[in-house]
Parts: structure tokens; sequence; C-alpha cells
DNA sequence: GATGAATGAGTCTTCATTCAT
DNA sequence: GATGAATGAAGACTCATTCAT
């Protein structure tokens, strides 16, 4: 039913606001059935209970993010890495920036979850780091990054300074520098860190 | 009196482990309590509250960790900022696996506190970052490291790769890589990253 | 129309069923309805509400019970109070045998519901133990019970008797004597105990 | 302490109170802290759950009884069998009179929580009616009840007779017959249910 | 200073009941 | 008549904090 489809995603909604503006432990039901204008025992029609919401919450957006950023990738960056790097790092920090709300939700809950409902297991983040490592392999592959570059400690490198970095305008959303400018830094740093020169 | 300092950092120590086991909202005054063997009205002679409890925690250990790493970067790096970015990642590293629970406190709850203890200001958390940006500048004064690089957004995007490829251990503490080896990699990348090289 | 008394019953034999299994208070109207394979909603065409259930279910079911041994009695028991008592036994703890979880639900919930659903008047069950003081009275006027025992108390003493004995088969449904020969034990108790004798 | 041991008294008294004014199931905890005089979070100190009151006024105040009755046959009864049923007739009813509140817990509440709670045995109720067996036991012993009455039939028998019986009271308060005529009405017709006869 | 018994506000969750379809 | 999604009141239980000892 369209009904039901409504209304799960107006539920995830409203707990991504709730959640932004109080944290996941001192949001109540009740604020995020107020937010998405349903009673509180609607929410259990949709969600087992309170994490899992949060657990939906992340899963279904990240997977929307995955979504995105493979579709921006293959019509943007062509086969070269270095683009790939450029336009993830640059579509992870656009994000983060449109979508405020979200952006404060997974930097501040994604972290207690991964020790807290270890059961559920965050497989779409971890999905979204592996296009990271796919990325570096591919340019290994190419002969454009370097061997020695161990992709799984570069994924996380990669996406801890993005994820550092946008707290920025999280915290205080008047930026000083733009996206763009930030983006290409942060890939710039990380291009020339693992790239093969002539020299070597 | 010592009996006093004493009881603090026995509550301090406790908070860490029970922090670490159960996460700060998990986390009952009586579970530090029985942890650091007081009593629980005991805990409120020397913190407010339990946000108290938490924010000190935070200003007091990341207190220590700049002590020891500023003695460090004197001791071993000389003059030269690339090895200092080395020994500070080395270090931070090192801390992470030695005093895993205080990594695990750090990592899950400090976000949370940046946002909803605005009043307290992790001021020493601020200062730890700065370390990194003051060896950034120190690198551009020396002509080694490139002038368009922005301080503020590197000190960001290091400590963000540090931290998230921390992560691993504190989650899966059985290593793949040593210590040594992955300080070894993201700072080499972020070295060569904004070296100043020749043909620039 | 057949198919609304249809219903009706449905629903009053899932009640005995999910009433035995969790108790009324644990019972959940939706744990009948799928039971009963009918909607939640359907119930309350057919019921006012939970309790209604309940009450209907005794008055109708006890009604059931009162037919039976009212036609035992005629056909099996002839004239004689002590073989009219014998087969009111009989068939008391047969039933409860038979019909194992109706037995549960009236043993269960029959007392809190006399207290807390007054208005109801339990009056089939009132009627169900004037049968066993009609057989008292009439074996006074035969001359064969003794005249100073009241029958008000006699059958509830015999019915309190019958009922405690009975639900160590509903509590652990294997049986180490014959409801036979339990009957038996009882009934001659009772009727020994009133019985004149000639020495009296 | 004197004061723990004091709340956890007043606590099941006022526990009984309310249990027989409202049902277990209807009663809230904020009734029986109300009652108490304590504040809802206190009764948490003294009992598990709200199960774990009742089935602790269960076995505590059987005791007392079982305490009382076994004081009363070693006093009152000598060593006559058909004495000691009188006696415990007696003190059944008389205690369910005089204790009217918990005289309704018991009556309602047992036969659930016989059921549903059968994880906590109830250990104590097997112990009063084992009393009755005792008492049948000893008396065939010496010859004065016959050898083919079940022990473990009657015990049952007699406690539901008086049970049953003492409904009578605590549901309309204004007797028609004394204590002492019903308790003699009930233990004339079990002793001359069970009596040896000269004729047989 | 130290204790820990007591407090009671706070919240997740359940579930009988309703009503638009 | 039948449905079952939606409602929202209700209540068991937790736990940070206090304070008399």
């Amino acid at each position: 039913m369209i009904r039901t489809a409504d209304k799960h995603a107006k539920i995830i909604e409203a707990a991504i606001k709730v959640f932004s503006r109080k944290g996941f432990f001192n949001a109540r039901i009740a604020d995020i059935g107020k937010e998405a204008q349903v009673a509180d025992g609607t929410i259990y029609l949709y969600f087992n209970n309170k994490y899992d919401i949060l657990i939906s919450l992340f899963e279904e957006e990240i997977g929307k993010i995955i979504l995105e950023v493979k579709l921006l990738l293959d019509s943007e960056a062509g086969d070269d890495p270095r683009q790939m790097l450029r336009v993830f790092a640059l579509h992870h920090l656009r994000m983060m920036d449109d979508r405020r709300e979200l952006a404060e939700v997974l930097q501040m809950e994604l972290r207690q979850s991964n020790k807290f409902m270890r059961e559920y297991r965050l497989t779409k983040f971890s999905e979204y780091l592996d296009i990271i490592s796919g990325i570096v392999k591919q340019g290994q592959r190419q002969g454009i990054f370097r061997e020695d570059v161990l992709p799984g400690v570069f994924k996380r490198a990669f996406f801890g300074a993005l994820d550092e970095t946008s707290r920025l305008w999280v915290l205080s959303p008047d930026h000083s520098y733009s996206i763009e400018e930030t983006a290409d830094q942060i890939t710039n740093i990380f291009i020339n860190g693992i790239i093969v020169t002539d020299q070597q």
C-alpha cells in the first residue's frame, strides 16, 4: 500500500530531524511521533523499537548515498581513479552540506551504533567504504597508484579525513572555505600521497 | 589532600572502563561507583553530574596525551616537520592501542559531546588538533610543505584519518598490519601529499 | 444468520484456547483474532469488549454443561440422590478432563470475574451450584440425608472439593488415579458424610 | 537494618490491600507505593518486579499461617485426627474471616499464579496442603480413618471445600451461619466420610 | 568526607478500541 | 458485515541525584 510506504518514510525523515537536534539517546519516541505527525504507537507498526529506527535510517540513507555516488562516478569520472576520488570527495562533502541533519546523525551516532548494535552489522556503511578501496585497487592495476598502499587502510584514512573535515560545517555552518576548495585540498593530499612519481 | 586526588582519579579510571564497556548513556552511576569501589553519593562530591565526569575525563586524559606527545616531539623529531608528523601519528596510534578503553570512549563519545555539551567547550581537544596545524605551519615556513595547504583543513583531515584508522583495532583488536606500518602508510600519504616537490 | 452465529462461536472457541494458554489479562485481542481467523475489529461486532468475551464464554459454556448434566441426571440417576451426586461428580470431572482448555479458563478466571465484573452476575454459575443443593434437599425430603446438613454450605463444599481435585489434572495431565476412582472417592466421602445412619 | 525489614513488610501489607481491592493485574505499582507511603522506585529496592511482590506475599503469608496452624494443632488437638481436622478447618475459616483482604488475594490470585509463574513453585502452599494429608495418614495408622481413602485426593477435596465455602464470606461478609457452625458442618461431612464404622 | 537508601520524574512500549474503507 | 491501520492512554520500571546519618 502507498500509505504504508509513506508512513515509513515520514517516520525516518522525522527521526533524522529529531536525532540531529537532540541525539539518539535524548530523543523521545514522542518527539518523533509529533514531528512525523503520527501517534507514538504507529511508529511501532513500522519499527521494532527505537534502535531499529536508527539502524533503518542508517541503512536506507547510506543506501541512497551509495546509489548516488555510483551514478556520479559512472557519469563524471571516466576511468581515471584520481578523478574518481575527487568525485567521491566532492559528493560526500556536498551531501553532508546539503543534508545537514542527516550528516549530524551519521557523524554523531554511527560510531556508537557500530559498537552497541553489533548484531545489526552496518553493512551499507561497509559497502560505502569499499567504494573507496575499489577505486584504489583500480588505480593500482592501472599503474597510477603505488603498489605498497594498503587499500584497506586508505579507505579509512580517506573517509576519516572527509568525515572529520565535514564536521567543521556541521558544527559551524558558515564556511570560511568553499566545499569545492576543501574537496580539492583533501583529494590533492591523498592523490599526491599515493600516486606513482617518476623518481620512485 | 592525597586521598581526595586519589578518589577523583579512581572515579575517572572507573568511568573510562564503564563508558568503554557500555557507552555513556547506557552506563549507570552505580556502575562507576562499583568499579571505583566508592558509594554512588561519593561521586557527587567530586563531580557535579554525570556529564561532568565525561567532560573531566576528556579534558584530563587529552591533557596528558598532549603533554606526552609534546615531550616526544621535542626529544625525537628534531626540527623536521615530516618527522614530527610521523612521531605524532605513531604516538596517536600507539596510545589508542595501548589504552584501548580510553580510545573507545574518545571515539564513541567525543562527537556527541561536542554537540550537546557545547557549554563546556572541548578546549583540550582543540589544543591537541592545533599541534598538527602548528607542525604544518612550521613546515611551510621552512619551505618544506606547500604554501597552498590550509593548516586548518589539514589538521582535521590528518586527525580524521588517524582516528578512523585506529577504530579498526578498537573494534577488532587482532591487527593484520602493525601499528608502525600503518602509521607509516598514513604519514607517507599525507607528507607526500603536501610536500614541495622539485617540479612544482 | 448462520454466518453470524458461526463467527460468534468461532470467537468464543478461540478465546477459550487463548485464555487457557495465557490467562485473560495476558491474552491480547489480536491473539484471539488470529486464532479465530477474523480481524480484530470483527470481534467488536460480536462482543462489547474484552471482558464481555469472558463473561459470554462463562455463561454459554456453563449453560451447556448444565444442560448436559441435567440430561444425565434424568437418564442415569433415577430418583436416588446418592446416585445423583455420583453422576454429578463424574460428569464434572470428566468434563474437566475432556475439555482441558475450558477447564483451565474456568478454574483460573472465574474467581477474579466474580469480583471484578459483579455487574454481570455469574447467573449460570449459581444455577450450576444450585443443582447440587437441589439434590441435597431432595435427599433430605426422602429421609436419606441428614436434616442438619445445610444445602447452601454443602453445595459449595462439594463443588470446591471437585474443583480443587480436578486442578490436579489440569496442571499435571498424567493422572495417577482414574477419573472414576477419584469421583468415587469424593462422592463416597460426601455421601457418607451426610447420610442418615441407623445409629443416629 | 530495622528500616529494611520494616519497609519490606509495609510494602507486602500495602500490596495485600491493593491486590484485594483491584486484583493483581488491575493494581498499579503506584497504588502500592501510595498505600505503603513509599516512592514507586523504593518498591524495586525490595522486590524484583510486580510478580515478585505477589509471590513473596504468598510465600510469606502462607508461611505464617502454617506456623499458626501447626502451633494450634499441637496445643489443642491432642492426638485425635478428627480433632485435628476440626482445628484445621476452624483455623482456616477464622483466618479467612479475620484477614479478609489476604483471603481475597489468596482466593483470586493463587490459581493464576500456579500456572503463570510456575518457575516460582508455590512451595509453601504445597506445604500447607500436606498438613491435611499428614493428618489423614496418621488417622489411617491409628485405624480411625479408612485405609482406602487416598490422602492426596482428600487433602485437595478438604481444602477445596473450605476454600470455596469461605468465599461466601469474602464476597458477602454478612454470614448467615457462624464460622464455628460452618467449620463443624464441613468437618463432620469429611470425618463421617472417611471414618471407620463398625459395619464396614 | 563517605555512605547508600530513598526518591520520583521520565519514557519506551503495549494493546484495547475505533473507524474509514 | 468485515477489515486492520491507526490511535493514545496507561504503567512498569530505571536511574541520576539527594540527604540524613
